[in-house]
DNA sequence: GAGGTCTGTCATCGG
DNA sequence: CACCGATGACAGACC
């Protein structure tokens, strides 16, 4: 039983991958939005990039929140560092190292069959031993804490129902082992029936394909001879080959935490038709063989791409099920499917390797280069790898202005504080004083309660020396100015003073028509020196911004080529498979005079319907070109 | 001395 | 209308 459960249950994932191969769509929006999102850890260090202008990235390492509204382009840092956190709460990372793990987070309803019996994943992953481990390790500690965490794939196959005719005719099925098969499907059926009648349709698909080819009395021409039980089986048995063979493949790219939480309830067919999805439990046997004259009984679905849903049919008829099936990864998308179904299917197992070498060799082929866009970033004494230098004040992120000697200046940097900051860097120091509320300019002295307005200025520069001698502070051009008017403000003082107390100084201090300009200048002109601070760091704050959104997006295409790849390998070994099968079928049909059908010359072509028929090859070409020729004509007799 | 960078300042605009 | 913040532009200091 165990060991039936595992073979369901991998042949289930193969069976799953398979379908996602031959066009059944996978779809992974949920993860693959945040999938590039810069996810990376901010380097707080002295040595940070960002060391500079850190205010961005270290508030969005600390919280994540209070984002400012004039930087929406932080957002999205945010969004990746809620969805680490979501990933990280969930407990282990192991979770999600593979693809073949990412199964494991679906929930499933505890219906107390299966608790307590933790399921062999010893072959899941066989090219990645310890993710196997992670994932059994996963598995049982879900079991074992109770959570209901388990490997639902054959029980979201459970409500699936395999038609009525599938049924019994594997029930009529005189195979020993086959027979064997049923005993165990009808002794699991009492904890999990349905899910084997799925699993089961899996295993016998190619008897009931035999019977549907043996039985169908769809073969107007007369085919003798015909014993498709091998063709069908290889086929089987070689898809299976290719699953696993490509499961590393499709394994390749796991790196990145992404979980394909995906649902054999969620699946659709790539086309998006309603009808491929419709519950078609009175359909008629899809996998039908017929001959070419009657092969074009329905043009209107013949016309249609076939492949995803003939070999759909073929290898678990699912389609008949009212559940969906799984998608499995994002490996084969749309447009690659595209031009599958613009393939004729007789004509699959003859790609033009060239198209697919070009599928693979535009990889190769940078689309997207790093734009000069002018700016010196890197060449700029301020970039992000070069060390501060003397004239740049670390101090200058929280209000300080570099370069600017006022008494707030002198106030912030003259304690040590920034410089002990910096020596001894830490993103918290960051996140405590800095926001981007556009405050950061402001000098702490503002919103220091010890620093009064009253207080003369002696005491303050008093302050001032005693906190730094040896360094004595070169006064601005305005500080100079406010000094010899004998006031006992500081030019600080009057910069950042509210206005009611700065017309109130005016008003209290006799003083002249140009005293008062002046001292108006002087706080207009402090203003507005931080008031360009400002604008100037969030201004190269918006240039690494726009900097990490080229690299995110650099990520982002070599991933997507990544995927390309990937999809061309299997596009093409499909490919492969599906000319091997087609000859070993036309092999063992015969035409009217007994003799088989050379592949040279026919080809199986599946319709919309689910249809397969044998065309030939040249007719079917010729009538592809004449028909597209009467078409043109036509159109441009209109 | 030329060129680049940083900073302060002015002018302007919009809230 | 005054005030304030933001920002482009310019000039000077500095390397």
């Amino acid at each position: 039983m165990q060991h039936m459960k595992k073979y369901f249950t991998e042949g289930l994932i193969q069976f799953t991958i398979l379908l996602s191969l031959i066009g059944v769509r996978v779809d992974v929006d949920t993860y693959l939005n945040g999938y590039y999102s810069p996810l990376i850890e901010t380097d707080g260090g002295p040595s940070s990039a960002f060391i500079q202008t850190p205010f961005h990235h270290y508030r969005d390492t600390a919280a994540g929140h209070q984002v400012h509204p004039k930087c929406p382009e932080l957002d999205y840092y945010f969004t990746s560092r809620r969805l680490l956190n979501e990933v990280r709460a969930l407990g282990s990372p192991a979770r999600f190292p593979t693809r073949v793990s990412a199964w494991l987070v679906h929930l499933v309803p505890d219906d107390g069959s299966d608790v307590g019996e933790p399921h062999d994943l010893s072959e899941y992953a066989s090219n990645d031993e310890v993710n196997t481990e992670n994932i059994r390790d996963e598995v049982e500690n879900d079991h074992r804490t109770g959570e209901d965490f388990e490997l639902s794939l054959s029980q979201e196959h459970s409500i699936s129902r395999p038609c009525c005719a599938a049924e019994e005719l594997s029930k009529e099925d005189t195979l020993p082992n086959q027979e064997k098969e049923e005993d165990d499907v009808k002794y699991e059926r009492g904890q999990e029936e349905t899910s084997l009648t799925a699993v089961n349709q899996l295993t016998q698909i190619s008897a009931l394909e035999q019977e549907y080819l043996l039985g169908s009395s769809a073969l107007p021409t007369p085919i003798s001879g015909l014993e498709l039980t091998p063709p069908w089986q290889d086929f089987l048995s070689e898809f299976d080959d290719f699953d696993s063979q490509h499961i590393s493949d499709l394994e390749l790219d796991l790196t990145n935490p992404i979980s394909y939480n995906v649902s054999l309830q969620d699946a659709m067919v790539t086309r998006g038709d309603s009808t491929s999805c419709r519950p078609t439990s009175n359909r008629a046997p899809i996998f039908r063989l017929e001959s070419t004259n009657s092969s074009h009984s329905d043009p209107s679905q013949s016309s249609e791409g076939t492949l995803p849903l003939t070999l759909f049919s073929l290898t678990g008829n699912c389609s008949r099920n009212e559940t969906s099936v799984s998608q499995v990864g994002g490996y084969l998308d749309e447009a690659v499917f595209e031009q599958i179904n613009m393939l004729d299917l007789c004509n699959l197992g003859t790609i033009d390797p060239r198209m697919l070498d070009c599928m693979q060799g535009d990889m190769d082929t940078p689309w997207l280069e790093d734009s000069d866009s002018g700016l010196s970033l890197e060449s700029s004494s301020r970039s992000p790898a070069s060390p501060p230098t003397s004239s740049d004040s670390f101090c200058e992120d929280e209000g300080g202005a570099t370069g600017y000697n006022s008494e707030a200046e002198s106030l912030i940097s003259k304690g040590g504080a920034c410089a002990a900051a910096y020596r001894h860097w830490s993103p918290v120091n960051l996140n405590d004083n800095i926001w981007h509320d556009h405050t950061y300019s402001v000098p702490q002295a503002q919103n220091s309660t010890s620093v009064s307005w009253d207080q003369p200025i002696n005491s303050i520069k008093q302050e001032i020396m005693s906190e730094d001698e040896d360094e004595p502070e070169e006064m601005s051009r305005d500080e100079r100015r406010v000094q010899e008017l004998g006031l006992s403000f500081s030019a600080f003082q009057i910069v950042n003073m509210p206005v009611d107390d700065f017309l109130e100084l005016l008003d209290r201090q006799s003083l002249s028509g140009s005293e008062v300009t002046l001292l108006r200048d002087v706080r207009r002109r402090g203003k507005n020196k931080l008031a360009a601070q400002n604008c100037r760091k969030r201004k190269l704050d918006a240039i690494m911004g726009l900097q990490d959104e080229v690299e995110g997006l650099a990520a982002q295409r070599e991933a997507l080529l990544r995927q390309r790849a990937h999809t061309a390998k299997a596009l093409s070994a499909a490919a492969e498979r599906f000319e091997t099968f087609s000859r070993t079928v036309l092999s063992h049909l015969r035409d009217e005079y007994g003799q088989p059908l050379s592949p040279e010359h026919y080809a199986l072509q599946c319709s919309a319907n689910g249809r397969v028929v044998v065309q030939p090859r040249t007719s079917a070409t010729s009538r592809t070109m004449t028909g597209g020729k009467t078409k043109r004509k036509k159109d441009k007799k209109h």
